[in-house]
DNA sequence: TTAACAAATCAAGATATGTTGATATATAAT
DNA sequence: ATTATATATCAACATATCTTGATTTGTTAA
């Protein structure tokens, strides 16, 4: 039950829906291009990502100062049911803007 | 985006899921028998049985004093994956206590 | 080693949600 | 009509969640 209630949780969030679509869209993406794609601050996207990837949506990859996120992979069959629905939402997603200065 | 966060949001709670699993067992069954089934005060049923049926997983039909709930027909393939996923938690869900008058 | 940058975490305030007890509405039986 | 039963709704409080700004941690470059 717990980690039901984690995983809709994780996407009972209007911000985290897009982060996650956006990801799904654009592939792995680091949390600086996030930040500055959506122009919100850093603590914020900060803290969804966690949620994101502690419901199991999410993998991360340090490499550098960068913390690259992507759809962790294989996802369950729920996790990629919640995803093509979100993909089916047509949600106005933007384009990936670099927000890292190197 | 909307009916997505109401769909997912109704489900986000412990409490729901269970009643939605007893209806999904248990066929079509009334208010009173899930506040005797459950051992909860009416006011809370009836508010969580609103949420879901809102949110598209449940349908009512009055019948006298009564109303009953059961799962809405046919379930889209978001909703019936939702379902799907909460059938396999092994939930423990009560048994089926009439709790009406007559 | 220091400075600059990227990301995570924390504390405080604002907003949303769940629970309860009381009240309102509706139907049925007397 | 009045009473009893079933359900819905409301107000108040408690709890959880989101946002922000500040702080902390970690990495790289000078």
């Amino acid at each position: 039950m717990d980690i039901f209630l984690q995983t809709v949780g994780s996407v009972y969030d209007e911000t985290r829906v897009r982060i996650l679509r956006f990801i799904d869209l654009h592939g792995e993406v680091c949390v600086c291009d996030i930040e500055n794609s959506f122009d919100m601050i850093q603590s914020r996207i900060s803290r969804h990502l966690k949620i994101l990837k502690d419901a199991g949506f999410l993998r991360v990859d340090r490499r550098g100062k960068w913390a690259y996120y992507s759809i962790r992979s294989p996802l369950d069959i729920f996790r990629q049911s919640v995803l093509k629905e979100i993909e089916h939402l047509d949600l106005d997603i933007p384009e990936l803007i670099s927000g890292c200065s190197i």
